[in-house]
DNA sequence: ATTAAATTGTAGTCGAGGCTACAATTCTGT
DNA sequence: ACAGAATTGTAGCCTCGACTACAATTTAAT
């Protein structure tokens, strides 16, 4: 019952996890369309989940509250500073993630799936191990 | 665009990993209750998980239609063969990510919360990746 | 400038996973 | 054997992420 007491804090983390890789996803996103095209509407951020414009529209609401967002009635969706340094944040930690699949002989293709499904569930520790393990391998 | 499109499989992909998590993580912690106890009840599965008992009792419910699972009215929570067999998978799945995180250096606890996130995402592919480095690092 | 197309917003629905409150069953102790 | 405790089941509610259908606004084209 102790064990088991121990055993469900780790459970909890995942599943709070959940609520956050959303948005981590969506400020990814942002800052990856906001870079190639001038500026990321709900349309281009639904093509690129595959997703209805409403569900997009209501994400796009919840980033605003959590101030990572900014944006008004049909206008396109730009990145608070808070949004950008997240979305900078993410890419550099996927990108770490993806790398180091590479390094340890993972091909690109599973790599790349394996790091967006990976990446919201590494603590800084352990992703500071892979940025070794990769530097290592490149010697 | 185009893109865009290429982009949607992955996070679709993880979007439906989450609905398979959870069954992973019930056969996982029936198969551990159900070695040390004798038999698995749904109230160990609610302390294990940290969650109401009526949660736990509609996901064995669940279980049980996948065939993961037997039990019937007021009795354990036993696994099917299918469902040994899953809970095997995913305990081995679940050492060798726990195993490969101590090798490249990270600490146990956090190995330990980081395994229980990152297991779900691992390809085989990217497990079998994760197999030879441990082995290469015990050399 | 006005209509047609594209984009965004709103209303209402659904399933999953969570909860509380209460009812039913099984287990335990005397 | 029977009362009380523990366990399990049921009813009903909530939130979140997803959807369709429809309304409103903005953009583009003729």
């Amino acid at each position: 019952m102790t064990e088991h007491a121990k055993q469900s804090l780790p459970h909890r983390r995942t599943r709070h996890d959940h609520s956050t890789e959303l948005a981590e996803d969506y400020v990814e996103a942002i800052a990856e369309i906001s870079s190639s095209d001038r500026n990321c509407r709900i349309v281009d951020l639904a093509k690129y989940f595959g997703v209805s414009h409403v569900t997009v529209n209501r994400m796009v609401g919840r980033l605003q509250n959590e101030g990572l967002v900014s944006t008004e009635p049909y206008k396109p969706v730009r990145l608070t500073a808070k949004g950008s340094r997240l979305a900078n944040r993410c890419r550099e930690r996927h990108e770490i993630v993806y790398q180091f699949l590479l390094a340890i002989g993972v091909d690109p293709q599973a790599a790349a799936i394996d790091a967006e499904g990976i990446e919201h569930h590494v603590s800084p520790e352990t992703l500071e191990c892979f940025v070794q393990q990769t530097k290592a391998k490149q010697c």
